[in-house]
RNA sequence: GGUGCGGUGGCAGAGUGGUGAUGCAGAGGCCUGCAAAGCCUUGUACAGCGGUUCGAUUCCGCUCCGCACCUCCA
């Protein structure tokens, strides 16, 4: 299997360190809001991979882990309007994001950690960077020095100069250098903290990932995913702040970041007021046929989201299960060759699209469409049974349909030709379209 | 200003130094009572200008255009 190493900036072939135990560790949500279809893209992407690393190495030897951030000052702004805990604005959301990503397919990580839950390990990390002359307090905050480690920048391929230079934003008084960041800082009392070496305080963003990616993966992972605006600099903090806590010259061996989803070509934002919600896209149309469109431009490539896109989608899938319907049951068989060389070929979803297509145009029996299903296990789609899914979404009675094709074929039987066609267009009329075919009438939702 | 990514047919979107993926939409045909579905056929596609090459959409250079990131946005 060959991934591209944002690190490296090439495709390189993955061998995970132990293939008894493959660790992968995804930056997860911050559990503020509902979740849109941007941050549903990481979800999806990385959870294809997931499924990819699971039927390669076995479901027992790959550990997953996305973290839940539940410590964080929009969170701790929202509870506050609100008159709640920012515990109980974290529950809402939390269980929100599960249920959204849920209905597009994603499977459970194996581990989901929580920042409130790993403070103490977070304090560890932060007392340890000291100790090691990588960090030092300052006015109740812990702050990394980027200076003390020379490889910083590495990932996103900017010196330290440019940096500087570029800096937009005004630097703290108390930082030794404006590049370093904070890995903890202090709270007032009206705000969450937890006691420290340093007094009560909460630790800093990227310290969160570092110290639960440590806990429960080990000191070098696998692969590192998660957004392209991750990159810088939260992913290089991350790689600052493990490398030098643990002395190893590698954090994760390989890392991944996917690309944004643009909303009509569009930025999403709130100022615009385009930002789609998952929930919202998956009321008004099938989770499936978003995550198709979601893995319909390779990940590393800007998605512009579009209902044109949505659309599209849905009639791919349309078409991948008539196919699957029109074939026998009961068949065994794993996925078409090409679709899972595709998949292999560092997630190139459109090539895996067009392989199974490809094989859909040609396939006749009860194994074909097994392996049909095989391809959709893979890529977490295609996994109704054809039938509801395109009767799916019926404004008709199934009883009243079948009433009237039943009606309809006397009609067709004594030649009444102008009966037929007007029982056709009604349940057109109602979304239902009919198919004759030699073993008689069938229907679906058009 | 810095860094990085990209510009492929009506739309979406892979890929490749030489035989023009795939899906949707369009055109013609088969099938059908007529349709639908399916199948077959079809389409002046690779931003522009140079260079390398027997040959470039694919490699190199320049230009134009677009996008992202530059301290807590997936």
């Amino acid at each position: 299997m060959q991934l591209y190493n944002s690190l490296a900036a090439e495709k390189q072939v993955f061998e995970p360190a132990d293939p008894s135990r493959v660790t992968m560790y995804v930056c997860g949500p911050t559990v503020y809001n509902f979740a849109h279809i941007g941050n549903a893209r990481p979800a999806v992407v990385f959870d294809l991979l997931y499924r990819l690393l699971r039927r390669r190495y076995g479901a027992e030897h790959v550990v997953y882990a996305r973290n839940i951030t539940d410590i964080d000052d929009k969170m701790m702004a929202a509870a506050k309007q609100r008159g709640i805990k920012t515990s109980d604005v974290a529950a809402e959301f939390e269980a929100a994001y599960l249920a959204d990503m849920g209905a597009l397919g994603v499977m459970a990580p194996n581990i989901d950690p929580h920042c409130t839950h790993h403070v103490p390990e977070m304090i560890a990390m932060a007392e340890t960077l000291i100790a090691k002359g990588h960090a030092y307090e300052a006015e109740g905050h812990v702050l990394f020095s980027v200076p003390s480690f020379d490889d910083y920048g590495n990932l996103s391929r900017r010196s330290r100069d440019e940096q500087v230079a570029g800096a937009r934003v005004e630097v703290a008084p108390f930082k030794r250098d404006p590049a370093d960041f904070v890995l903890w800082k202090p709270s007032s009392d009206d705000q969450d903290g937890w006691e420290s070496p340093w007094g009560r305080g909460r630790p800093g963003w990227h310290l969160e990932c570092s110290a639960m990616a440590e806990k429960h993966l080990g000191d070098v992972i696998d692969i590192h995913g998660g957004g392209a605006d991750l990159k810088f600099p939260h992913h290089e903090n991350e790689i600052a702040q493990s490398r030098c806590a643990h002395g190893a010259d590698a954090f994760a061996r390989y890392w991944m970041h996917n690309g944004f989803v643009n909303v009509d070509a569009e930025k999403m934002s709130k100022s615009i007021g385009n930002v789609l919600l998952a929930r919202d896209l998956l009321a008004e149309a099938p989770g499936e046929a978003i995550r198709w469109a979601l893995l319909s431009a390779h990940y590393r490539q800007p998605l512009d989201w579009s209902d044109t896109l949505l659309s599209q989608s849905k009639r791919n899938l349309d078409r991948l299960y008539r196919t699957m319907d029109g074939l026998p049951e009961g068949g065994t068989a794993e996925p078409p060759a090409a679709v899972l060389a595709a998949l292999e070929d560092d997630l190139n979803t459109p090539a895996a699209f067009a392989a199974l297509f490809q094989f859909a145009r040609t396939a006749k029996t009860a194994d074909d469409r097994a392996a049909m299903r095989a391809a959709g296990d893979l890529l977490g789609v295609l996994q109704e049974t054809p039938s509801d899914w395109l009767s799916g979404g019926a404004k008709v009675d199934p009883a009243e349909i079948e009433r009237l094709i039943e009606e309809r074929l006397e009609a067709r039987k004594s030649k009444d030709f102008a009966t037929a066609d007007r029982i056709r267009d009604e349940l057109a009329a109602k979304g239902v379209v009919l198919e004759d075919a030699a073993g008689g009438t069938t229907w679906r939702v058009g």
